[in-house]
This record gives structure tokens, sequence and C-alpha cells, in this order.
DNA sequence: TTGTAAGCGTTATCAC
DNA sequence: GTGATAACGCTTACAA
């Protein structure tokens, strides 16, 4: 069935039949619904491939993640698929891993697609070095490019992130503030994200006079028990720490694990922060303060900012959004002088 | 840039230039890498709109879920996505949320886009009435569906599952073997894999003599903090239990957070189990016990269906596999006589 | 082995 | 308002 078998049965023209189908209002009221009814009938539905090669687009976005059952990643997704839907926009997911090659290839096969635009979950893809962008800035020459959480200059690309670097630097004030006076900082990897959350810890650290900051941040990979035995190998060469700054929820997940197997109390004897505001940070016990970095905000904007794009608006190049603190068991409720353990 | 611009560059005709592109044999090595050498100088990707109109296929399948950012779905749009990409497909993701008409739209809306497949992930698509169930098969006589972790009957619908009936009956039967004398259920909704997890549940009471078996099965919706306001309902409500089996680890959780504030001993007080063998069950502490309903084998299981069922093979409508349970901290050790709390 | 030409099912530009 | 008809860019008989 197709749209030729409809206009024979309505007695019109295809060219009529596709004026109905797409709205257009130089049809009478009495061929429309001619139309409509034989169309109703049959069930007819536009051939989809027929119609993009027509139209040139399909509706479609890619999203690129590097996993989708990463509890941030997977709330991202969530609410970027559900912005894209309301605009109309179907999305198509690619979970790359974190190997560049995998990177570049999937991002050509939603190019291959003809995607409108694609999105990047997590600062995972910006490398460090400008080469390894080079992939996605040629990308950018052909489809919009849209960075969540992390930041790349370059024409037709656009990044939405959330400012970690303040927002680490405000979640360090709040332990010092409560009373820490040896913080130390878990990160995952040095990606955008990463490095900028160090450096809002790092300036924390300086604010409030602690020495050899270098030596307070430590690289956590791997599962959640490895933060903990990261954390006790810390401990047992002689690091002095009190608090434990995560750059996310399950790092600070694994730094209750350690504490909980100190047997200090938290959050008296111990501090800690988590970042997300993940189910992670709630599904803990003790509960964990965290950072809410708005991952429906960043969604929405980013999706708006998209469809702004295409209706030809001059757009900023970068986006940058303040996080908030949502205090749960793991900080102390006022100020008063902690003791280092 | 299109495959006529090829042609005329390397002096062959269209048909030439196709062949190469679909690795056809019947064009000579000389010829082949002419037009080889054409591709790559112009940097030329076929269009996939014409392709994909001329093959009636673009290789894309379907992925509806309700919600990507569960844990559990998480993990499967990332399995499944994997393995349909390892064959060569594209995903297309849709999160429905939990309303009929909503998941209605969005199924019409793959189809409407000519999807090769579509996979429901999870068995809040089956309905308990036949009729709520006509849409997907309505759109199996078109498209094969695949149901993972649920079981619909249909032509051209595949269900893939765990055995949810074996195993909650078997993780209820640990905790008896384990002490617990009164073990009650927590579970989210009553879908096809949630009755099935009731009906294991109170299949292991009778086993073990327990009486009043309807009056110990719980539902919990909504977050975590709910849970444990229920099992505190629960126990004001004079209902007496020392173990609790979850039917997801989020629940599980929850149960958790009642013992704590109860200030119950785990396990030694009181049993807890959970499902889906997620990383919330180790992020606890204490870590849950918890079923390992292979996720990773059902997508592999089912994207393998999917691709045989493409060959025209003869397949099973129902695949069904048997869970493990992962032992962690909230179940006892050994075999010794608990105390009813 | 290669080329010609007829689809595939739309959209869109013309005339009328 | 409506109807021919030419794109859109590819695949694939069928011919040569």
């Amino acid at each position: 069935m197709n749209i030729y078998d409809i206009s024979v049965q309505a007695g019109v023209s295809i060219a009529t039949v596709s004026r109905v189908l797409n709205g257009s209002d130089k049809v009478s009221p009495k061929t429309r619904q001619k139309v409509l009814d034989v169309i109703e009938k049959n069930r007819y539905v536009p051939n989809a491939f027929a119609r993009s090669l027509g139209l040139n687009t399909m509706s479609t976005v890619g999203i690129l993640c590097s996993d989708s059952s990463d509890v941030y990643q997977a709330q991202t997704i969530y609410y970027l698929e559900r912005e894209l839907r309301n605009n109309s926009y179907t999305s198509m997911l690619c979970c790359t891993g974190y190997d560049l090659r995998q990177k570049q290839e999937y991002l050509q096969l939603l190019l291959s697609r003809n995607v409108d635009a694609v999105f990047f979950i997590g600062s995972h893809f910006v490398e460090a070095s400008a080469k390894g962008n080079s992939y996605i800035l040629n990308a950018a020459q052909k489809t919009p490019v849209f960075i969540l959480n992390g930041e790349l200059t370059g024409e037709n690309v656009y990044s939405i992130l959330c400012d970690d670097f303040t927002s680490t630097r405000e979640i360090t004030d709040l332990l010092f503030s409560r009373g820490s006076r040896m913080p130390i900082l878990l990160y995952r990897t040095l990606s955008y994200s990463g490095q900028k959350k160090v450096q809002g810890f790092l300036k924390s650290c300086q604010d409030h006079g602690v020495d050899n900051t270098e030596k307070r941040t430590f690289s956590c990979p791997g599962p959640v028990e490895n933060t903990r035995l990261i954390l006790q190998a810390a401990k047992e060469q002689g690091v002095l720490f009190d608090s434990v700054v995560a750059t996310d929820d399950e790092l600070a997940v694994g730094a209750v694990k350690y504490a909980l197997s100190c047997s200090l109390r938290i959050p008296d004897d111990f501090q800690i922060t988590g970042y997300n505001n993940s189910v992670l940070a709630t599904c803990s016990t003790p509960e964990i303060t965290t950072l809410d970095n708005r991952v429906e905000f960043m969604c929405v904007t980013a999706v708006s900012l998209m469809v702004q794009m295409f209706q030809k608006r001059d757009l900023p190049a970068k986006t940058m959004f303040s996080g908030s603190i949502v205090e749960h068991q793991t900080t102390r409720q006022n100020k008063n002088s902690g003791q280092p353990s």
C-alpha cells in the first residue's frame, strides 16, 4: 500500500494525497476528508524511507555515550530521549566504550545514517590532545554537535555543562566549613570535567591553607570495592585525611565502605561528599551529601539549543550553569571544629 | 557527491560503483581498485536514505523500555545495543514511561520508521489483559517482536526470560535454609515477571509450612524511602517477619534501611535478598545477597534469535533460562536455626 | 565483467 | 485547488 494506491482509491492524484499527509492548506476540505477516509480505511502509513530520501532528513539524532549502564549517563539518556521525542526527533543510541577508535567508528556510523545532530554524553569524548578531537570537529562540518558536560571549541559545536570547577570548589568549601581540615579528592579519570573538578578541589584547599595539595588527589578506576582499597592504601602510606570529596556517587559509596570498615563514625569522624545526585547517594547508608548537576536541566537546554539552531538562530557555543549541593548524612549539620582522624 | 559523480570520475557506470560498494564479486580487480580510489579520494559515503529505500531496510531495530535510567533496564540497553551493533544493526531507543497510550504511540513510531525488529525491555509491556496486548500482537504481524523478561504468546513474538518463578522460589528457599521462619515479599508491580516472583515466593512458603501467605506480599511503588515506610507500617500492623525477599535490588536497599533504622542486626536478626545483581547490591552496606538473572546472556540470546530469524530458521517462541544466587552479606553463611524478630 | 534502465515511494515544482 | 512529472540516490534485473 503506497501513496499511489491511496490516490486511486480516493480518485485524486498523489500530489493531493501528499498535500493531505503534510497538512498543506491548499486542499479543499471535501477532498481532504475523502483522502483521509481512504487513508484511515487502509491504515496507510507513508513510507519513511522514501520520505526521508525526498526530505533528506529522518528527524533522527544520534546519542553517543560511553556506557549507558552508568547511572549518570543512563539518567542523561532518559531526559535527552524524552526531550528529543517531545520535539519530534527519534534517538539513535550508541554505546561506544572508552576506546577512541570505537568512538570514531560509531560517529562515522551516525554520520553515514544522516542524523540531524549528534549528542555526546560526558566529557570522555573530549580528549586532552587537540588531535584526538579532530574527529569531532570534522563531523561538525556536516552535522551539528552537542557536548553534554564537556567542552570543545569549534565551528558548529555546542557545549552544555555544569560548572564543575565551582561546584567542586563549593562542595570542598562545605567540608572545610563543617570542620574538615584535610580533605582528599577521588576522581575517576582526567577527562575535561575530571580536570575541572580537580582544579576546583585544589582551589578550595589553597583557600583554606592546605599544603601539599598535589598529593591529595587520587585516581580510582574500576569497581566500587577498588575505592576502598585505594583509600586503605593511602592511609597505610601515611596520607592523613578526615574527609573525601568524590567526583561521583559511586566513588563516594566506596569511601563510605572504607569508613565503615575502619569503624570511623560518619560524619563525626569522617565526612564524604558525592557528585551527580544519583540514586546511589540515597541508596547508601548513611545517605551521601552530593552535588546535583541538574541532568534534566542540561538535557532540556541542549535540545532547546538544537531546535533553535535549526531555526538558524545565533547561539552561544558554551552554556554553563551552576550545580547545587544536596545535603544528606555524610556531612555534619552545622559549623563546629572537627577533629582529624 | 553521489554515486553518479563517482561513476563519472571512475569512468564506469553507477551499477559498477554500486557493485563495488556492496562487495559484489562480479567486478574485475582492476575496476574495483579504480572505483575504490575515486571513492577514497572523495570520501564518498553512500546516501543511507536512498539505500534504505531500495533495500527496504535500514538495519535498525527499536528498543522500547519504560525508563532507561532504571538500573536493570540501563544494563539491558547496554548489552542489547552492543550485540545489535556487533551484528550491524543500529538501535533506536524509546523510553515510554508506564502509560499504555504512550507505549502504543512509541511502538507506532518505530513501525512507521520501518525498523527491522522491536525489542521490549521488561515485562511492563505485557499487560494483564489480553486486550491490552493487542497492540503488540498487531505490530508483530509486520515486524518481529522480542520480549525480554516477559512473556507473550503470538505469531512472530519471541520471549526471552529468566525463570523468575523458580529463581524466587530458590532464593526464598535459601532464606528458610538459613534459618528464616517468616519471610515476606516486596514487589514493585504485578507485571508478568512480578506475578511469577510472587508465585515463586508463595510456593516456597507453602513448601515450608508458612500460613497466611497471601498476607505476606507487599507492593512497594515509588522511591527507596517508601519501602522503609511500608515495612515500618507492616510491622506496626502486627505483621511478623524476620526476612525480606525483594524483587529488585532497590527494594532490598529499602529493606536494609528499615533494618538499620530498627537496629536489627543483618543478617543475624534479619535477612534480606535482592534481585537483578545490580550495582545497588554491592553499593549497599551490608552488600546484598541477590539473584543474578543474567542480563548479558539474555541480550546475547535475544539478538542471536533475531539474527537466526532473519535467516528463516524455525525458532522457539519462548526461551527461558535459570538465574543464580549471588551471596553477599545480608544472608547468613550457613545453616543454623534463626530467631524471628 | 559491465552498462542500461526500471523501480523504490515519497516531495515539490510547475502548469492548469 | 488539483494534477502531471521530475527529482531524491540507490539497487538490481536484464542486456550486451
